[in-house]
DNA sequence: CTTATATATTCCATTATAGGAATATATAAG
DNA sequence: CTTATATATTCCTATAATGGAATATATAAG
């Protein structure tokens, strides 16, 4: 039986509570990856790693500005969780 | 930093697939192991060590019968997901 | 007690994941 | 061009998760 990936759907993406958390500060407002480090404090290249997962799902986006880099929340990306709810 | 353990809480239990697929299931209504053997053509310790995590996250719940052993949903226990989707 | 059935568990190997440290890349500033 | 800043990536290690096979456990049936 083929394993199957997990962090490269939306439903594993937000399992991860890390995840959770930095969508939880871009649902507020798009920052860049610096002012996320600020707001969590981990090490940059753990916010960048999950910033990555969440990119290959399309939950957050990003937009490059100088050197810094935008990320905002897709929230339409995170419609099937919503869907896969409605059943209870 | 601590790595932080995958299969406790109910937003990773959820984030396998195939632990989707039996919830889709015990949603419909409750089953015995090998009733949710039939319907999705896994081994038997497969299903079984999935429900165990479902159980440990108290998204299922057994009622032993016999020598079955019947689990059902406990939609309840899902509240975490609902609750953190609205920020959406 | 013996056998059959239902389910859980243990042991194992493979693969996936997270995070640390160091480094690469890109862009801006001087 | 050189340096500083912002961010991504690579390499590495430890640990976690999944699934297979075999086995254990519990209960029912004969």
């Amino acid at each position: 039986m083929a394993r199957t990936k997990t962090t490269h759907d939306v439903f594993s993406a937000i399992g991860e509570p890390k995840r959770r958390v930095l969508i939880e500060q871009l649902v507020l407002k798009e920052m860049t990856v610096g002012e996320l480090v600020d707001a969590v404090h981990w090490p940059q290249p753990v916010v960048s790693k999950h910033l990555k997962v969440l990119r290959q799902v399309n939950i957050v986006r990003e937009k490059r500005q100088g050197r810094h880099r935008y990320y905002r929340i897709q929230p339409e990306e995170l419609r099937p969780i919503q869907d896969w709810m409605h059943q209870f």
